[in-house]
DNA sequence: GTCTATAAGCCGATAGAC
DNA sequence: GTCTATCGGCTTATAGAC
């Protein structure tokens, strides 16, 4: 009572993003969840109703901060469409060279619960890799892109295929050759009118 | 001694595979494993010291087929170069509407042990990868494309972007569009002369 | 080389007091 | 809403017989 209890439910979810993140699901015990939260196993309980649901509403906080934080990367990249593209590979580049990147926790999880489809923080997961690509989808239709649709795939398959790549080598440098190959595809799709010179799908010969 | 070590070694990671396969690594006991293979525990631990040198032994099995599919999904398909690496996904897309498709092994084991980056279990993996990076980089050069180096690690993302997206919303068109991207850059990187006309990289607009 | 039996501990989840 | 205490089951791995 001193505190409300969305604080508690919050210090809770703040515990258990630490530790799934860093760790995996399956590795994590909901005793080192309330451990590192500062509780007991049985007022975890009372928050939530079991593990699964915990599971699910760690990766639900992170939706909409990594949502942004995609979005800030594009916005704050200078140049034309084809260079906030990469902007957003370059960015990731640097925050997987932290020593505490793990690649994507939502992939991550949809891995390790891959047995169990219908699992609700699977569900969570595939929202928001959808809500992504129909940001850049809109983005590139607002630019003025034809196939807006296509090339937001082939971007969201170059931006997870580079948290697989570089999780499995550990070498960030991946990403930037996924950054490469996005800019290239943009700027392949980008309207005939004034082509830039020197663009990437030139450099590569 | 009615039958050679050997033979109940390989019938150990048959049942091994089918199980962390199909269900991941944490969740898969021995004793599941031991059961699966029709013996006790106390012999499977007879040949593997170790869960992790199971797991281990589960990847190391699956490198040299794995390799050799995609060899001969790249030597099976007609047309020209990029043909040939659409053709790769095009399979890979069959494939994975199997309903017992769970992704890539390599991939899932390592995101599910990204915790623990020195096992000898992701190591195999990085290899397994490499050694695909290498292939597809020996078989860029041997055709006369320039940067076969860059090339082939854009691939290679884009078929491990596709393995991760495709677990994620369990919807296999995403290798069809990791492959007409993968046709696109292929396209792009051949050597200019005759260019077919109608390519996939003019087919976006 | 394969068996039965068991160690020693961790797991998710719950009972009941306050 | 938070606590102490605990249930029943499962975990990796090992001891010792044959």
């Amino acid at each position: 009572m001193a505190r409300p209890a969305t604080d508690t439910r919050e210090r809770i979810i703040a515990a258990a993003s630490k530790l799934f993140y860093s760790d995996g699901i399956k590795s994590v015990s909901v005793d080192a969840v309330a451990a590192k939260a500062g509780l007991t196993k049985r007022t975890l309980y009372y928050h939530f109703k079991s593990k699964d649901d915990l599971v699910a509403a760690y990766l639900a906080a992170r939706d909409q901060p990594n949502l942004a934080l995609f979005k800030r990367w594009f916005a704050e990249t200078e140049g034309g469409l084809p260079d906030k593209v990469e902007g957003i590979f370059r960015n990731l580049a640097r925050s997987a060279r932290h020593p505490k990147w793990k690649g994507c926790g939502f992939l991550r999880t949809s891995a390790e619960l891959a047995n169990m489809p219908g699992h609700p923080a699977i569900k969570i997961g595939a929202a928001h890799k959808k809500k992504f690509e129909d940001w850049l989808r809109v983005t590139f239709e607002a630019r003025g892109i034809g196939n807006g649709s296509l090339l937001a795939r082939q971007i969201l398959l170059l931006l997870d295929g580079s948290f697989a790549v570089v999780l499995l080598h550990r070498d960030p440098s991946y990403m930037e050759t996924a950054g490469e190959a996005a800019r290239s595809l943009t700027q392949a799709a980008l309207p005939a009118r004034r082509v830039r010179s020197m663009s990437a799908s030139r450099r590569v010969r």
